[in-house]
DNA sequence: CCATTACTAGACCATCGATCCGGTCCGCGT
DNA sequence: ACGCGGACCGGATCGATGGTCTAGTAATGG
């Protein structure tokens, strides 16, 4: 037997293509983190093979180095209204808010960020403080490194519920006094927020 | 043929231990990074079977939760004599000095800092931030994220030469002037000691 | 009609983290 | 003097992973 009904219908299933294989990355990674994501997960959930992926991908690595990029391509590029200091705020709190979104993201920082994406906004970092009279690079790496840290930071605490670490260290209150009295949690949104002001603060002392 | 020269000696090799087998781990780590460090090799340094340190080990990420601990441990902790600013400046640039002599030990920082170690050091930090009338826990973070931060990006931008990178910058000139005009290498010393004087100084208008 | 290109898959390989099972050695109590 | 149990060790092995080899198929353009 074997007639139209039987054989396979063409684009059954659609075209397999680097967008697809992206985005469905960024999905697994959402839903199972960094060690979930594995070739053949991730190929499975695109209805192929896992060889498949290599034709479209050299490596792993590849896969997320897309991933990542495609994070960075969520945050919003501030609009021209505001002073230097307003846009290069928007634009910190912008990457911050991406980065957070996807928790995995802050794990995987310690790769050369140079997607289009990623690029685009330390570009347009760059020009902004540039055209403040700062250092530009000097001033753009202050601020992102600030950024990167306390992301990782926080989606490192936050990754196991706080009340063990809490425990831990109350049972362990003699030697860490100051430590177990204050506990590890506190308000992350604020933190940021100021020593984000302090930095730029800092650097519009060096401008004027 | 069976005597006493033929018999291997005993202790002719010291026993295993927790000691040994981190000493070990944090020297092949330095040697061939992350991605070189297997149970396998590291037993095989050590002279004994992989199997063997599961006795002492519960996993691998036991091993680099020992190794990423044991480079805290290089961090001096700085003298009494100073002001809470140079003193949180001493620990701060001590601290980034000993994560950047282990530069694997950036890219594993997204684990929580358990060790005795890192929490005699952030207690320190607690305290010292602390008794200058300062939140204690905020100042800290704001610190460390920012030292954190700073290491990651610097050991990441420059594991692959800069040159390679600048190059691709220069191609791409027309898309990404300002990135391809001041390159991406930079003094990370002076990046790093100038934000982190913002913070302190943000931090002292807040403590005054 | 054919050759090339885009794309797909199964079998397979080396390696890894981790475990099973079976040891060996030493100190201690009896 | 003895043997017994716990500390310590290792070969073989398991399941899973990243990646490759080989062998295809479907469509497209000449």
């Amino acid at each position: 037997m074997d007639n139209v009904w039987v054989r396979p219908r063409k684009d059954a299933k659609p075209r397999l293509t680097l967008d697809r294989i992206v985005t469905e990355a960024v999905a697994l990674l959402d839903e199972e983190g960094v060690a979930g994501l594995t070739m053949r997960r991730l190929a499975e959930r695109l209805d192929t093979g896992s060889t498949t992926l290599y034709w479209h991908v050299r490596t792993k690595e590849d896969v997320l180095d897309l991933a990542l990029d495609a994070v960075f391509g969520e945050v919003p590029l501030p609009g021209g209204h505001h002073d230097w200091q307003a846009a290069a705020r928007d634009l910190m709190d912008g990457w911050r808010a991406a980065l957070l979104r996807h928790p995995w993201s802050a794990t995987i920082l310690d790769r050369p960020l140079m997607g289009p994406n990623a690029l685009e906004r330390t570009e347009f970092l760059y020009r902004t403080l540039s055209g403040a009279g700062l250092d530009g690079p000097q001033a753009a790496y202050s601020l992102s490194n600030y950024v990167m840290g306390s992301v990782i930071m926080q989606v490192t605490w936050q990754r196991r519920d706080r009340l063990d670490t809490d425990a831990f260290l109350r049972e362990r209150a003699a030697s860490y006094p100051a430590l177990a009295e204050h506990g590890l949690g506190h308000d992350w949104d604020a933190t940021f927020a100021t020593g984000l002001g302090y930095l730029l603060r800092g650097m519009t002392h060096d401008a004027g």
